[in-house]
DNA sequence: AAAGTCTTCAACCGCCGGCGA
DNA sequence: CTCGCCGGCGGTTGAAGACTT
């Protein structure tokens, strides 16, 4: 049996609402409220159907509506929520206040999508795009002086370190962070000892499930490229969480390529497949990222916001590539920013790089800093 | 200045789940 | 239990404006 349509569509009309339209909408629900969408606009003196002025209404004409761009934040949160809930825009929707999941959605596929297939990340994975990367460079390179032992699975996108359980706790830190920061902070402070260390524990399980014996006290890096500006991401791994003091080089400053060496006790698990790479206070104060700024200029500053945050996580293990040719298939057809540093900078250009930086940060183990993930 | 192309986003469409009769 | 209604959701469309040639 047919369902029979939301409503009488004869006679009523489509497109784009006028503003006499608009006002009758906005006159009946103050007086009467949001209730029956139904009946809502023969109540209401309106030819249009009730989906329709539902729509209008929560998508555009409602009081709390927040206009306007987004800014760097709610873009931050729209790909963290996004690379946990998927196209689940209402529930995105329901964690930035004042924006519909119509105008998240529009936003993402309008700005973020494009900027993140831009820099090579895909979309819906939020993994860097393989097909885009050069692997065979990767592979020969002094990355993961371990042959090719390690999966790429593990490699790039450290998938391996999720499973379902995961993303609904995440899901459900999240929901903690944006209906009390409060209390979030409270718990992710609680539990920063042992979510570091039980991260630690299941990346060596990963490695080791890999047949890949853990790289203790080894620099595992990659070949760098001689772009300029790059960033890095350093994790000591597996050794105890350090704080590094700005302006101070953690390892010899004239090298660009190094491959396993040892720097006392510090053991890290470093990644520079990013050149153009931001750190952003923002995220910082969320995650505590800890950001290792490797400059060709050798000058390798590490930014972070709070020098008390002794915080190290697993993030970005993965850079995402934006910029290199280097490191993408040069004969992809895929469109290629490259940002150098002799580029004039764009505010378009400031939010690539700050969604590129952005996005690899929010790598798994971000989430996994919340102590309800262990 | 005009034509063509691209981008944006409000609005529509169809489907789905919850709920009550 | 089944059916129909309703609200909500995600995907898609197309008009309008912006930009390029």
């Amino acid at each position: 049996m047919g369902r029979a349509p939301c409503c009488d569509k004869n006679g009523l009309k489509k497109g784009p609402w006028t503003t006499e339209e608009d006002q009758k909408l906005i006159e009946y629900i103050q007086k009467h409220g949001s209730g029956n969408w139904r009946t809502l606009p023969k109540n209401a003196g309106l030819q249009r159907c009730g989906k329709s002025c539902r729509l209008r209404w929560t998508n555009y004409l409602r009081p709390d509506i927040k206009r306007g761009r987004f800014s760097l934040e709610e873009e931050d949160t729209i790909i963290q929520l996004h690379s946990i809930l998927g196209n689940k825009w209402s529930a995105i929707a329901a964690h930035l206040p004042g924006r519909t999941d119509n105008e998240i959605k529009n936003y993402w596929n309008t700005h973020i999508r494009k900027r993140l297939l831009r820099m090579g990340i895909d979309p819906v994975t939020h993994n860097p795009r393989l097909d885009l990367l050069d692997l065979s460079s990767i592979l020969n390179s002094s990355l993961y002086n371990v042959s090719s032992q390690m999966s790429t699975t593990s490699l790039f996108g450290l998938r391996p370190l999720f499973n379902p359980e995961l993303l609904r706790l995440a899901t459900s830190l999240l929901s903690t962070r944006a209906e009390n920061p409060n209390l979030f902070m409270q718990n992710l402070q609680q539990n920063q000892l042992s979510s570091s260390t039980q991260i630690e524990n299941q990346l060596t399980h990963v490695l080791q499930s890999s047949q890949i014996q853990p790289p203790v006290h080894n620099i595992l890096t990659c070949t760098t490229t001689t772009t300029t500006n790059t960033a890095t991401t350093c994790i000591p791994f597996p050794s105890e969480p350090q704080v590094m003091e700005p302006n101070k080089e953690p390892y010899p400053s004239n090298t660009t390529d190094f491959d396993a060496q040892n720097f006392g006790d510090q053991s890290w698990l470093s990644c520079d497949f990013v050149e153009e790479y931001v750190s952003q206070p923002s995220f910082n104060d969320f995650y505590g990222t800890e950001i290792m700024d490797v400059n060709s200029s050798q000058n390798s500053t590490f930014r972070s916001n709070d020098s008390s945050n002794q915080n190290f996580n697993i993030a970005s293990v993965f850079s995402t590539p934006s910029s290199s040719p280097k490191l993408l298939n040069s004969n992809s057809n895929s469109a290629f920013v490259n940002s150098s540093s002799t580029t004039t900078t764009t505010a378009e250009d400031e939010r690539e790089s700050y969604c590129s930086s952005m996005i690899t940060k929010f790598r798994i183990p971000d989430i996994l800093r919340g102590s309800e993930f262990m």
